[in-house]
RNA sequence: GUGGGCGUAGCUCAGCUGGUAGAGCACUCGGUUGUGGUCCGAGAUGUCGCGGGUUCGAGCCCCGUCGCUCACCCCA
C-alpha cells in the first residue's frame, strides 16, 4: 500500500478560485482599462528569458536579480530566468521586433505572472499577477504625469482610497553622481553592521529604505538627492508635478523612496496602500533613460509603470469593497422535466447570443432546491420551464431581488432582457 | 538567509489541570402537489499535519519532522 500524499501548490504562490477570482478578474480589468482607454497596445511576452536579459537590464546589484530570481538550464545549456519584473521583456521585445522604428512614443501594456524566489508573506508571493505599461521614445514630463494618472486612475476605478502615492526624482546622471558622494561621506560616520555596510557599498540610496527605527534614525540626517538636482532636472521635476496638479492627481514629495531596480532615473513614484501589513506597495514606477541602449538598442528614455493584482485585491478587500455586483448571470432557467430541458437549453442559447448570461439548474433537483441554488448564485431573474410553459410559449420572469414577475413571451424575450439589462 | 505564531470536519474555530472529539457556517433531504431569501427537523463529514517518546490512557506533555503564517531583508 502506498500511502497517499496530499499535492499542495508550491510554496507561497497566489492562486484565485472561486467566488475570490471574481473579484481578482474585475481588478486586474479594471487596473488595465484606463492605460487601453490612452491608446496603450498589449504585447503577450514568455514568461521566462535569457537570464542575461535581467542580470543586464534590472542590475545585477540588486536584490531581485543577486538572490529572488528563480534560474534553472533549459535542455540545451542554457541560462534560462523566470521574469521577476516585467519592463526588461518589453524592452527586450520592442528592440528585437524594431517596434521603436515607428512613430513614438511606443505605447504597450502587458498583464501577468512573475516570479521571484522570496520568503513568502502577506501581500508577497513567489508568483504574483502585475499589469504595468511603458511608454518608449518620447521624453515628455507631461507624459510622465499621464503615466501616473493613468495608474491612479486604475486604482480609483475598483474604489481604493486608503492610498497615496508617493513621488521624487533621481534626476539625471550628474544630479546623482553628486549627491552619492555627500551620502557615501554620510554613511561612513554611521556605525552600522556588517550586512547594512555591505548593502550601503552596493547602493547607497538603500539605506533610505531600511525599516529598522535604528536605522532610519541614523539616516534622518543624510543628504536627500532631491537637494542635489540639476537646474534642468528640478524643472523638469516641477513640471511633472505641475500636470499632476491640473489633472487632480494628489500626490506626496518623498524624498526618501527607494525603488528595487537600477534602471529607474529622473520621475519615480509608488503608490502605497495605508492598511495592508508590511508589503503596503500597491504599485510603482519611474523613468529610464539608459536601460534601452544596455540591452543593445537605441538610446531611447522610457517611463512606464507596474501594478501589483494580488495586492489590489488585498487592499480592495482591506478597504471593504463590495464585489457581490460581480457575481451570478443574468438569467436561472429551472426547467421542470426532459422536454423542458431541451427548450431550455435552446433559450439558453438565444440569449446568450444576445450577450445575456444564463445559467441553467442542471440535474434534476426539486423545484424548491433549484430556486435556492438561483437565489444562491446571485442571478438577477429566474424562470421556472414546465409543460404549461412551453405549452403557452410563455414564462414568468421573476426578479429575484424584488420577487415581482412578468409575463413574458419566448419569442420576445430576448428583446425585453436586452433593454432592462442595459441600464 | 534570520526571528515569532500556528497546524482539530469543506470554511472559521472551541476542546478546562492528559480519559480515544464538538460548535457555527456551508452541504444533502424533509416541513404534502410548480417558486428562493427567515424559521424548524433530520443527515453526512475527521487516520486532531506526520513520525517517535512518556503514560494504564495523548488532540492536549516531550523530541523530531513537514507545512502554513507573520515580520526582518527586499519588493508588486
Amino acid at each position: 500500500m502506498t500511502k497517499k500524499i496530499q499535492i499542495q501548490a508550491p510554496k507561497g504562490v497566489s492562486e484565485y478560485a472561486p467566488p475570490r477570482s471574481r473579484a481578482f478578474e474585475w481588478i486586474r480589468e479594471s487596473l488595465i482599462r484606463p492605460a487601453k482607454l490612452a491608446g496603450y497596445q498589449l504585447i503577450e511576452l514568455p514568461v521566462f528569458e535569457d537570464t542575461e536579459l535581467f542580470s543586464r537590464g534590472v542590475g545585477e546589484s540588486t536584490d531581485v536579480v543577486s538572490k529572488e530570481m528563480y534560474t534553472f538550464e533549459d535542455r540545451g545549456g542554457r541560462s534560462i530566468t523566470l521574469r521577476p519584473e516585467g519592463t526588461a521583456g518589453v524592452m527586450r521585445a520592442v528592440i528585437e521586433h524594431g517596434l521603436d522604428r515607428a512613430a513614438l512614443p511606443v505605447k504597450i501594456w502587458y498583464s501577468g505572472a512573475f516570479f521571484r524566489a522570496e520568503r513568502p508573506q502577506a501581500g508577497r508571493y513567489r508568483q504574483f499577477y502585475q499589469v504595468g505599461i511603458e511608454a518608449i521614445g518620447v521624453n515628455d514630463d507631461a507624459l510622465d504625469a499621464e503615466v501616473i494618472a493613468i495608474a491612479d486612475a486604475g486604482f480609483k476605478s475598483i474604489g481604493l482610497k486608503a492610498y497615496r502615492l508617493e513621488l521624487t526624482s533621481l534626476g539625471d546622471a550628474q544630479s546623482r553622481a553628486a549627491h552619492k558622494v555627500d551620502l557615501v561621506k554620510f554613511i561612513e560616520t554611521l556605525d552600522l553592521d556588517e550586512a547594512t555596510e555591505a548593502r550601503a557599498h552596493i547602493n547607497p540610496l538603500r539605506l533610505f529604505d531600511d525599516k529598522r527605527e535604528e536605522v532610519k534614525s541614523s539616516m534622518a540626517n543624510a543628504p536627500l538627492l532631491l537637494d542635489y538636482l540639476s537646474d534642468a532636472s528640478k524643472a523638469s521635476f516641477e513640471n511633472v508635478q505641475k500636470h499632476l496638479r491640473s489633472l487632480g492627481v494628489a500626490f506626496v514629495i518623498n524624498p526618501r523612496m527607494v525603488r528595487g531596480l537600477d534602471y529607474y532615473t529622473g520621475t519615480t513614484f509608488e503608490f502605497v496602500h495605508e492598511n495592508l501589513g508590511a508589503q503596503s506597495g500597491i504599485g510603482g514606477g519611474g523613468r529610464y533613460d539608459g536601460l534601452m541602449s544596455q540591452l543593445g538598442g537605441q538610446d531611447l528614455s522610457g517611463i512606464g509603470f507596474g501594478l501589483g493584482v494580488d495586492r489590489a485585491l488585498l487592499a480592495a478587500e482591506a478597504e471593504g469593497i463590495d464585489f457581490s455586483h460581480l457575481q451570478g448571470t443574468d438569467v436561472f432557467i429551472i426547467p421542470l422535466g426532459e422536454l423542458a430541458m431541451e427548450t431550455a437549453l435552446a433559450i439558453a442559447g438565444t440569449l446568450r447570443a444576445g450577450e445575456i448570461s444564463v445559467d441553467i439548474a442542471f440535474g434534476d433537483r426539486a423545484l424548491k432546491g433549484a430556486m435556492k441554488m438561483a437565489d444562491k448564485s446571485g442571478s438577477r431573474f429566474v424562470i421556472v420551464l414546465g409543460e404549461s410553459e412551453i405549452d403557452s410559449q410563455s414564462v414568468e420572469l421573476k426578479e429575484m431581488s424584488t420577487g415581482n414577475s412578468l409575463s413574458v413571451t419566448l419569442a420576445t424575450l430576448r428583446d425585453h432582457l436586452v433593454s432592462v439589462l442595459k441600464k
